[in-house]
DNA sequence: TGCAAAATAGCACGATCGTTCTTTTATCGA
DNA sequence: TCGATAAAAGAACGATCGTGCTATTTTGCA
């Protein structure tokens, strides 16, 4: 489904290039750009082809085209919310040197992504629950991509402590964890209570967490 | 199914208490429990009066004449569940004396019940997904029944801070928000991710907290 | 500009959903 | 045990779901 035809002169050019801008991929690009819009807000066990067809202004049949099934239009989503969390939370933390900047950078740009999914809400978490004990492709993406992430907190934790702004014997993953948690401390009584106050508790439970395995400012 | 007569005397005695115990109302009980027991794997919303019915062995509309709604039923649920947390975590607790003791006995049953629910799902998380952006009187119900627990979390810390076990300027909702997160990072981690050690790592956050706030052992 | 192929639309399918209405069965006091 | 009433079943409804199949339209190269 979806074959490319590759012609001999645009194969010579760039083929990848030139596939990418065909008006099949573009619209399914679009089509995959609502769907992620929609999956924030109701997750991606809500998203629904005849709700994202009427979206995109098109018809059932037409959307599926793109993908064949449901699950893939789901995984479809999941990875494009997982290039979009690298490219804003992850990349830019890489700019700064290992250890404290980097580290805080990191938190700081997760947070303010979750401030962000204040409103639209982030399928990491809604996800999570959906998944949770089920199986298959769509939950192997996103645990996937989530560990990723979590690994990447891990390794920016090593860091900080290899450039002696933790203590040595810091375990890495239990700082990644109570970080974690206060993430989804934050989008839990922001997003669903409606408590304000929230993004301030997360930030000063940061610097509780960080106070508590030997960073001094 | 298992029915229980009633005599002549129970009648007498006490009307309300024999209403309660007719046909219908234990019924209804049996079938909010299996509802609550479906509930937590698949979450409110998951819920279906023809999955219930056949959980039950009983027709479709013989289950749904007991609420007139889904969502009367979605709320039936969400009150059992508030009561079985009441009774398992938060009742338990107030045998101990206020301050350090409560606390620690409050996070441990809380603990002991998240525990569980990597297993059999929480819907005080499941369902703050599924209800955070909509209104109505499921997300309400919802929404209070949390309230009230985390309402009763910030007076326990109040208290340790009257009994001298945490510092007198701690802030309350400070420190339950961190140990919220706790929490949550425990269920998404081992029941989401399924990784080892979860539950140490939320013990061990605990008392990070508790030493951050001024406790001394 | 014409033509193959890709992209999209249209339609129908079986299933499941919550809900309503009617009918049958079970319950329980008199 | 009878009879009123509560409880449960049964059938049907409109809606929506994912998905297949077959037209029709659009695209893009020769």
């Amino acid at each position: 489904m979806a074959v490319l035809p590759i012609t001999h002169a645009r194969d010579h050019r760039d083929p990848a290039a030139s596939r990418g801008q065909q008006k099949g991929q573009q619209t399914k690009a679009a089509i995959v750009d609502a769907a992620l819009g929609l999956a924030t807000q109701i997750g991606l066990e809500g998203l629904s082809i005849g709700a994202i067809a009427e979206v995109m202004q098109m018809s059932k049949s037409g959307v599926f085209a793109h993908f064949g099934s449901r699950e893939e239009l789901q995984i479809s989503v999941v990875r494009e919310y997982h290039t979009r969390f690298e490219e804003e939370v992850f990349f830019p933390a890489l700019q700064l040197p290992r250890g404290m900047p980097r580290l805080r950078a990191m938190f700081n740009n997760w947070m303010q992504r979750t401030s962000i999914e204040i409103d639209s809400g982030c399928i990491y978490i809604s996800g999570a629950v959906e998944f949770d004990d089920r199986s298959g492709p769509v939950r192997d993406a996103l645990a996937g991509s989530v560990r990723t992430w979590l690994a990447a907190m891990d390794r920016a934790v090593v860091q900080a402590k290899e450039a002696g702004d933790l203590h040595a014997d810091a375990d890495e993953h239990q700082v990644a964890f109570e970080i974690h948690g206060l993430i989804l401390a934050l989008h839990y009584e922001a997003r669903f209570l409606k408590s304000p106050g929230s993004v301030a508790r997360a930030h000063c439970g940061f610097e509780h967490v960080l106070e508590r395995f030997g960073f001094k400012p």
